[in-house]
DNA sequence: AGCAAACTGGACCGCAGGTACAGTACCTGT
DNA sequence: ACAGGTACTGTACCTGCGGTCCAGTTTGCT
C-alpha cells in the first residue's frame, strides 16, 4: 500500500510501464494494474479513458525519460572534451554503460513494443512515435554534423543514416538482448557502432597489433 | 474462395502471418482468420490446440523462410566470388536489394514480434526464438570468420557481436522503417553494416575523394 | 465397406475491456 | 459556510474473444 503522497495516476503509469514491457501491451490487464497500485476499476478510467489512451501516456513519458539520459551522457561527454568527434564517443561510452548496470538489462523500448502492437492504436500514437525516432536522428546528426566539419570521413556516408544508426543497433539491441537472455549484448552492440563511428571519421589509424 | 487445393492449415497459417505481422499478435483474431480462409472454428481448432501452438507454427515458419532468403544470397554471392570478403560484402548487398524490393518494405520480424509478446507464450517458444537468433550469429560468424583469416582487421573486434549486428540492424530497420513510414530505411541500414565491415577488414582504403 | 483425417454446428464458459451512473471524500476559492 | 471541482468508490451490465465439449458429416484411401 504506502505511496500516499503520490497520486495514483502516476502511480498506474509506473506499474503499467513495467508490466507493460516485460510482457506485452495485451498480456497486460487492467485489473492487474488496479490490483497493484489499489485502485478501483472506475478510477482507472477516470484517468484512462481508455488502454489506448494509457498507451499513448507510457509512451510521452518514456519518450521523456529517454531524452533525459541522452541528455546527461552528453553533457557530461561535452565536459570531459571540446572536441565533436571526441565528446560523441565519450557519450556512447557512457551510454553503453548505462544499459550495461541495469541490472536485468534494457526493459524494452517503448517505441519498439508499440510498433508491433501498431493496429491496436489511432493515428496519433503511431505519430507520436515516429516524431520521438525523428528527435533521436536530429540529436544524433546534429553531433555527427559538428564531427564531419572537423575530419574528414573515410568514406562517403549519409549523415541521416549514421545518426538512425544508433536508434536501429539500440532497438535491435534491446530485441536481440532480450532474445538469446544476454543483457550485455545491447552495450556491446552500442560499442562496436562506436568503433564504426570511430572508424568512418578518426584520421590517424592506431593499429592494435605493432 | 478459390485454394481448394491449399490445406486449409497452409491458408490459415498464411493468412495469420500476414495478419500478426501487421497488427500484432493479440490485434488477430482467430475469427477474423477463420472467416478469411473459410473455416469453421472447431475446424481452426482442430489444427491448432490453442492460439499460442498458432504462434509456435508461424515462428518456425518464418524462420525456415528466412534462412531459404539468407542461403539464396549467400549461394548466388559465393558464386559471383570466391573470396570470402568479396562475396560476404555482394550478399549483404543482395539481401539489402531483397527488402528494397518488397513493395511494402518488410512485413516484419515474427523473432521480434513475439519477443515483445514473450509472456503470452510458453518456454518452448522464447527457446526456438533463442536458437533462431543463434543459428543467424552462427551463419554470419562462419564468413566473418574466413575474412578474418585472409584480411587483417583494422580494429580488435569479438567476431560474435560483428556477427549479431546484422541481426541487430535489421530487426532495428525493420522497427524504425515502420515507425518512420520509410520502407527504404531497413536497406539503407543494411548497406550502413556493409560499410562497416569494409571499413574494419578492406585492405587498402580507396578515398572516394581525389 | 471401413476407417481416419479433416472438418461443421451449436451450446456453453470465463475473462478482459469497457459503459453508465449514482454516490462520496477532500480540498479550494469566494 | 457553501459551491464546485478533483479524485475517486461501488455496482450492474454488455460485448468480444479465446477456448471447451461433443456429436455429427464429408472426403479420400485401402
Amino acid at each position: 500500500m504506502a505511496n500516499l503522497d503520490v497520486p495514483k495516476k502516476q502511480q498506474i503509469l509506473e506499474a503499467a510501464q513495467a508490466a507493460i514491457l516485460a510482457k506485452g501491451f495485451s498480456a497486460t490487464s487492467i485489473d492487474e494494474l488496479i490490483a497493484e497500485v489499489g485502485i478501483s476499476k472506475s478510477g482507472f478510467f477516470y484517468h484512462f479513458r481508455d488502454k489506448t489512451i494509457l498507451a499513448r501516456a507510457l509512451l510521452e513519458r518514456y519518450i521523456e525519460q529517454d531524452d533525459v539520459v541522452f541528455d546527461r551522457a552528453f553533457d557530461e561527454a561535452d565536459e570531459l572534451s571540446e572536441d565533436p568527434l571526441h565528446s560523441f564517443l565519450i557519450a556512447l561510452k557512457l551510454l553503453a554503460k548505462v544499459f550495461d548496470d541495469m541490472p536485468n538489462g534494457h526493459p524494452g523500448c517503448m517505441v519498439a513494443c508499440i510498433c508491433y502492437h501498431e493496429q491496436l492504436f489511432d493515428q496519433e500514437v503511431r505519430n507520436i512515435n515516429a516524431k520521438a525516432v525523428m528527435s533521436w536522428r536530429t540529436r544524433f546528426r546534429k553531433r555527427i554534423e559538428r564531427i564531419a566539419e572537423r575530419y574528414e570521413p573515410r568514406i562517403n556516408i549519409d549523415l541521416d543514416d549514421l545518426a538512425d544508426m544508433f536508434s536501429v543497433v539500440g532497438d535491435g539491441g534491446i530485441i536481440l538482448s532480450r532474445v538469446v537472455g544476454d543483457k550485455s549484448l545491447l552495450p556491446r552492440q552500442l560499442l562496436l557502432y562506436r568503433d564504426f563511428v570511430r572508424l568512418i571519421f578518426e584520421p590517424v589509424q592506431v593499429s592494435e597489433k605493432p
